[in-house]
RNA sequence: GGGCAAGUGGCGGAAUUGGUAUACGCGCUGGUCUUAGAAACCAGUGCCGCAAGGCUUAAGAGUUCGAGUCUCUUCUUGCCCA
């Protein structure tokens, strides 16, 4: 037999995909995307996943006859262009595009069904310049706005983090201690559709789950109420903000942000300057602050409890109060928030506890959060946590002092990056102190490629002229913004130029965009759950909020999140992290360098990651077993939304298949004519009907590696029929539809065995008979619910031909005889209990 | 600490609605072919048992004619938030 030469045909196959075309204008529209990838490089594993499984979805959708948009382009804006370059001496731009071009090669490939006739980059002038034009368009639509705040501050990076970028105190990517640091920074109004945001997770039935909890927890709507603290022996009054208006009793000191309104009266006190900047040091992030050691600083102040007659409380300035959320103030309840609990344990501040688990009231060692009934509260005593927040509100709100409130977690996004290799912000600063946007037609403000990264800090701000400008409308002087924007916006509306990705007089062309948006089917890593969806989903919003021309409020309909790709990680006998190519397994089953043959410490299997070495190379990989059986082996071995572990043997199986395949189309290609018996024939069309079936129905909702499954199974079958009385016609048309089925996962060995048979339609999913055409099914005996035989029968028989089956001729008969049957289960076509 | 998932052979996993548990693949064992190996092919492979048969989906209980699937308790792991 033959020996399928993957080489070639893949070759052959890929130079037809070039810039393949999905295009059917009489079917319906269906957008299939999937991140586009930051060109780092090389393609890795988790790539050659997510775009194995999009490709999947859009050729099947297409061979269904969807008319569909399968585009493909590159987030190329970001900090390892600058640090590779300061590493390589080589320009952020050529980098970039070097690997652009790389990898555009490599996913080619994998022969997939991109249109590389839509391919953008973000850190073309032709992108950003569209990025600018919304960054004016949101500007004037109120949507972006300047504030001086607290920032997360990277030492290292010299940059700014947003929140979800600082994980554990410290830069995601630096992993140095991130410090607090005020600056003035451009900001995405996002919380102005927080309540929109959160609501309208509701509406997208096509998310997971996880996603939408996950994102529902991010903008973390509670309710609360505001209360007003009068200062003793003064008129004025402290409002405070607290989500536990039912513990106010509790209160016993009140603590403020560093920021707050008081701290003016204390700003030449040196000891409060120096609390202030020791306050600094922590981050900006709840967790920062929930793990921080509770400091404080007393000021001699104090305030009157609103309920209890002629009680005072301490105020502090206290570094866990924060001025961007609530009021900056709070009361402080230690009974009952831990915070709270550890702050007046180090001042020795007055313990009251005023809800209650049961009768058990004794010291506490730590704050009780948990629900319970209200106690040592006058009028709120008996009732629980949920009745007194209303009760003691409704009060609040009577007696003037306060108000409910909603209030939000999710915080505005701040998009001022420090760095040179990001969207420059379209914005000048006059010598008059004023802030404007630059005139629409000089845009794009395009990055100097002139640029010094070797020294420290803003690049674009210390470029000697770039700076420097003039306002067109009035000719004055003027300094361009050097803060580029965080990379994040670009990904916010790619998805968007994708639908006219050279249109020239705006972003995107409305007519375009009303077409093919929402896309149907986005794929992606779980990774990005919370931010990148939660932006893309603002911008949406913002861009319906002021361009009537497009009616669209959320921008993926369908989301599927795929698992990592997972491989072993390997150390030697000193500890030190080696590449999988560099460890072989001896006869003995042990792991052993290859290099020197020493003892291998073979690790629990990760996440693939250059740091622990436990990576292969798809293109090895595609060179070595072909890029079907690359494909082939990423989908089967675990269903696509979970974790994947790579597997050398796998994939090799995977290519040892395809080759049986390819043998298995030439056998029927070289088939003599033989006789037909009718029987042997509707048992096998009937069989590879009810694959066809489960198959296109596994596919349809995303269990991959079933269907890999099922197409063994077909095989399997297949060839225990081949050498029976059927004639060849049957095996052909069989072996065309198992093909065209086959398409989505191997397309280049599909096309080629249906280019073998002469196949005109292999553009066309199959027809498929559903449940077959076989009048047999199987049903299982049971007696008192243990199955004792499997009868194969005609389809559709009644309880009573069963019975006398049964008590005939079925293995079960025996544990029948004798016995009193006092009822009957019966379902029909599947199964008869009998209860004795 | 809170929330959400999940737990099935040596391994990855299947079982679409409560109805034949362990499909399919890997690995392993034996065999054919070969000087040998690789490849290919054939057979076997949850556990106990010679067999008949019994047991088995993290552990325990419950609902049901029937539970991997539903309910409760416990344990473990993973993820997210703190």
């Amino acid at each position: 037999m033959e020996r399928i030469n993957f080489q070639v045909i893949e070759k052959k196959w890929q130079k037809r995909f070039a810039n393949s075309k999905l295009y059917n204008k009489k079917g319906k529209k269906f957008y299939c995307l999937e991140m586009f990838p930051y060109p780092s490089g090389k393609i890795h594993m988790g790539h050659v996943r997510n775009y194995t499984i999009g490709d999947v979805i859009a050729r099947y959708k297409f061979l269904k006859g969807y008319d569909v948009l399968h585009p493909m382009g590159w987030d190329a804006f970001g900090l390892p262009a600058e640090n590779a370059s300061k590493a390589n001496n080589l320009h952020p731009k050529e980098w970039t595009y070097k690997n652009i071009k790389t990898m555009k090669n490599q996913l080619k490939m994998l022969g997939l069904s991109i249109d590389w006739d839509l391919e953008i980059s973000t850190c073309d002038k032709d992108y950003y310049k569209h990025q600018q034009e919304i960054f004016i368009d949101f500007y004037n639509n109120g949507l972006v706005s300047r504030k001086e705040t607290y920032v997360n501050w990277d030492p290292k990076e010299k940059t700014v983090l947003a929140n979800e970028q600082v994980i554990n105190g410290r830069g995601w990517r630096s992993n140095a201690v991130v410090e607090r640091k005020k600056l003035s920074q451009w900001f995405f109004n996002i919380t102005k559709f927080s309540s929109n945001l959160l609501e309208e997770l509701n509406a997208l039935d096509g998310w997971p789950e996880k996603v939408k909890l996950m994102q529902k927890n991010w903008i973390g709507k509670s309710f609360g109420c505001e209360i007003n603290f009068e200062l003793v022996d003064t008129n004025q009054k402290v409002n405070i903000f607290t989500t536990r208006p039912d513990t106010i009793f509790g209160a016993t000191f009140i603590a403020l942000s560093v920021d707050h309104e008081l701290s003016k009266n204390f700003l030449n006190k040196k000891d409060f300057k120096k609390f202030k900047e020791e306050c600094n040091k922590t981050g900006t992030t709840e967790e920062a602050l929930a793990n921080a050691e509770k400091i404080g600083l007393a000021t001699g102040l104090f305030v009157k409890h609103p309920f209890i007659k002629n009680k005072k409380l301490p105020v502090y300035f206290a570094n866990f109060v924060l001025m961007d959320y609530g009021s900056g103030a709070i009361f402080g309840c230690p009974a009952h928030d831990q915070r709270d609990f550890d702050f007046a344990k180090k001042y020795n501040l007055e313990i009251l506890r005023v809800v209650s688990d049961d009768q058990n009231l004794s010291d506490l060692s730590e704050a009780f959060t948990g629900d319970g009934k209200i106690v040592n509260s006058d009028f709120l005593d008996g009732l629980t946590v949920e009745d007194a927040k209303n009760k003691i509100i409704s009060e609040v709100e009577k007696r003037a002092l306060g108000e409910k409130k909603t209030l939000y977690r999710l915080k505005d996004w701040g998009v001022s990056r420090q760095r040179y290799w990001g969207c420059p912000i379209p914005m000048i600063y006059l010598e008059d102190g004023t802030v404007v946007p630059v005139d629409k037609s000089e845009l794009p403000i395009k990055l100097p490629e002139d640029i010094d990264l070797k020294s420290n800090g803003n690049p674009l701000d210390a470029h000697p002229t770039w700076k420097n400008t003039t306002q067109k409308s009035t000719g004055k002087k003027a300094i361009r913004e050097t803060d580029t924007l965080d990379t994040f916006v670009d990904s916010s509306w790619y998805f968007l130029r994708f639908c006219s990705p050279t249109h020239k007089s705006s972003p995107f062309d409305e007519k375009k965009i009303n077409y093919w948006m929402p896309v149907d089917q986005y794929i992606g890593g779980i990774e990005h759950a919370i931010l990148h969806l939660l932006y893309s989903r603002f911008f949406t919003k913002g861009l319906n909020l002021y361009n009537k021309k497009i009616d669209l409020t959320e921008p993926f309909k369908n989301l599927f999140t795929q698992g990592m790709v997972c491989h072993e990680t390997y150390k030697d006998n000193k500890g030190e992290w080696l590449y999988p190519e560099e460890v072989q397994k001896t006869e003995a089953g042990n792991f052993v360098k290859s290099a020197d043959k020493s003892k291998v410490i073979v690790g629990p299997a990760e996440s693939m990651s250059k740091s622990k070495k436990n990576t292969v190379d798809p293109e090895v990989m595609i060179n070595q077993y072909g890029a079907d059986a690359v494909r082939w082996f990423i989908l089967s071995d675990s269903p696509p939304e979970k974790d994947v572990q790579w597997s050398d043997t796998g994939v090799s199986s995977a290519n040892k298949f395809l080759q049986k395949i390819w043998n298995l189309n030439h056998q029927v290609l070289n088939m003599k004519e033989k006789s037909n018996d009718k029987k042997f024939e509707t048992k096998f069309i009937s069989g590879i009907e009810n694959f066809a079936y489960k198959i296109d129905n596994s596919i349809n909702s995303f269990r991959f590696n079933v269907t890999v499954a099922l197409f063994y199974e077909t095989f399997n079958f297949f060839k225990t029929y081949i050498n029976m009385d059927i004639s060849k016609k049957v095996f052909t048309e069989s072996i065309i539809k198992i093909m065209k089925l086959m398409i989505p996962f191997a397309p280049h060995i599909a096309f080629e065995c249906l280019e073998l048979f002469k196949c005109k339609t292999a553009n066309e999913w199959p027809s498929i008979i559903q449940n077959g055409i076989s009048e047999e099914i199987k049903m299982a005996v049971q007696i008192n619910g243990k199955t004792r035989d499997v009868l194969n029968i005609k389809k559709d028989l009644d309880q009573k031909e069963i019975d006398i089956i049964i008590h005939n001729q079925s293995k079960a008969k025996k544990y029948l005889e004798n016995k009193k049957i006092l009822k009957t289960i019966f379902v029909k076509n599947k199964i008869i209990n009998y209860i004795i």
